[in-house]
DNA sequence: CTGAAAGCGCTAACAC
DNA sequence: GTGTTAGCGCTTTCAG
């Protein structure tokens, strides 16, 4: 950790006037301590302490005071020292791989709503596809800058199973092992993939696509399982040619996969991708080798981003509670953070099938 | 600021099974101190602290014998007591309105490795369209809990600027005002505006309509006079039925502003929307009541985020450069740290005019 | 090269 | 009711 690179002056900016050499005091306009609110109040320290932790036992006319000279100082108490103090920092951490993915927008509001209703801040973690990011969050944890963590990542969630980060006090969403003692909230891929299946199968296709991610990820395998069993379930032998792992989500990785699908001899006549964002991308690729969506092939996406409704055609797919998702694994750390040693408990929340106009 | 009840254990999940009444001691695997490492090691805290922050005046010996009780122990810094001691947190804050606006995503993701290169970490805050909630992130600020924060919420922007929140360490992104002394990055977005619409004139569109946010913003209103001088440019009269100010960016608000733009009775022939989302949305309502884009009625867009070429037509848009917008506003933000009694820069970047198939 | 000791700003006993 | 004081875990002079 090289501290001393990383306080060097970032390189000029355009349009940056720097004066050079000049290092003036940090914080200039910044630090006046309870100490000075004491003496501008007459009091001790302990009763500007008290009124600002609104304890009772201050007289009405000592607490106006106090209150007086905090306004007039324009104090703001220094969380650090507090926290140092109480040992929590009354902050939560959210990790999402992408922020750039709509599905977890709604999700993270979720968390974002219980965790504020319970007095904690909640910030946002981007994983990103980099591995040495991962890591670096849990490690604010570790170190004692957030209270507690909720982690949407699958890749940062099967690492860190992994390690031994179960005594950390954090829970999973979305994306679990069971095995493993960290609470969790998702919902039943196996039957929600068997569901977009069933619908296809119904609406007589036999030749049915699965763009999937990547199948280290336990949610991947089980949609995948699901997909396989409603298929040989109605007496069809998967082709293994009409699967494809992907190990982005984007619309692009989407939109090629679905090309590649299509120049298979017996190419699928329908298409399941296991996320909107992919199934959205499937419908540009499929497009751009002239094929028409649902007519030539139908496509079924899962997770019901608002923007689903909104493409051309309107997008069948897999509906997840999301804001539930999120409020849930929220209360579930709240829980663990309020009782560490208390059972871990997996919660399974409920699925539907939206059907639109894609399949 | 009810700590006493957000303390409270939060109300029980389905499946979850809580002790009652049992409060085991908080962190029971917690902490080692950098004490109890000194203890193990044989040596003084200070030594500790010299390894830890890679002092060289450690002799070698000295140094692995602190080094394996570091790794014995498993101990980690407590960043709340150092983060005290030298009075920073190293912790960046970024605030946007909305997380699920895939075009703060990119943004952002610049913003986040410029922090990271200088050793800081960059946390999301989801402004949301809670007032509250926006003050309150700028108070984490003030109570030093983030060293500085980056703002890409013009809500947040406007009210905070008619605070006194000027001596607070952030900058402006994609909205500002320049009479006020807070750096900021962003576009000219007079003249990319009236590059949208000039494309459209180019394209032999007379009636053309303009779905706005709210003009309390100053990146509105500078679209908004984008539009009308190109228009009058042209030698045409503005027509005030075809604009619309809307109070969200969101797909269905862009829908429903389309449908009633075309309810008139001289409906544009083409529909400048000063978002993606909000041009996506457009081109949905557009639809629902049988018009086509572009042969009906064009669409141009703003911002140009990935989505914007996966949609069917693929939308017309202003790109922005998000990624540098981003990377440029951490920039200044360091800088501004760094030293705090230097000029602020203000900086513009450079858009550009994608034509794709929706006008 | 290493140790002792002084705080950073705050909370919480414990006195009065 | 209010004040005094002892730390929270760390960094950093200042001695040696």
């Amino acid at each position: 950790m090289s501290r001393t690179s990383s306080k060097a002056v970032p390189a000029a900016v355009s349009g940056a006037s720097v004066l050079p050499e000049v290092q003036p005091p940090l914080q200039a306009a910044g630090g006046l301590s309870i100490a000075g609110v004491a003496e501008q109040a007459g009091v001790s320290v302990a009763t500007v302490s008290r009124v600002l932790n609104g304890h009772e036992n201050v007289r009405p006319a000592t607490r106006d005071k106090v209150l007086a000279a905090i306004d007039a100082s324009g104090y703001r108490v220094n969380e650090l020292a507090r926290n140092l103090r109480t040992a929590e920092s009354r902050l939560l951490l959210t990790m999402v791989p992408d922020v750039g993915n709509p599905f977890y927008a709604e999700i993270v509001r979720g968390i974002d709503s219980v965790a504020r209703q319970h007095g904690y801040f909640m910030l946002l973690c981007d994983t990103g596809a980099d591995p040495g990011r991962e890591r670096s969050y849990f490690d604010l944890l570790r170190r004692r800058r957030a209270d507690g963590a909720i982690c949407l990542d699958p890749a940062t969630i099967q690492q860190a199973l992994g390690e031994a980060s179960h005594a950390l006090p954090w829970v999973a969403c979305c994306e679990f092992d069971p095995s493993v003692r960290v609470p969790y909230v998702g919902i039943d891929n196996y039957r929600a993939a068997g569901d977009a299946v069933r619908h296809l199968l119904a609406r007589g296709h036999q030749r049915i696509g699965l763009i999937n991610s990547d199948v280290d990820y336990l949610y991947a395998r089980q949609r995948q399982q699901g997909y396989l069993d409603a298929l040989t379930g109605a007496g069809i032998t998967p082709d293994p040619a009409w699967r494809m792992n992907l190990n982005s989500l984007d619309y692009e990785a989407g939109a090629s996969a679905a090309v590649t699908l299509t120049q298979h001899a017996h190419a699928p006549s329908a298409i399941f991708a296991v996320s909107d964002t992919l199934a959205i991308g499937v419908i540009h690729g499929l497009r751009s080798v002239g094929k028409r969506v649902p007519d030539d092939v139908a496509v079924v996406g899962f997770d019901d981003i608002s923007l689903a409704a909104q493409i051309d055609p309107p997008l069948t797919t897999i509906a997840q509670p999301m804001r539930e998702l999120g409020e849930t694994a929220a209360r579930l750390l709240l829980q663990r953070l309020a009782n560490p040693l208390a059972n871990v408990p997996g919660v399974l929340l409920p699925h539907r099938l939206v059907v639109r106009g894609s399949a």
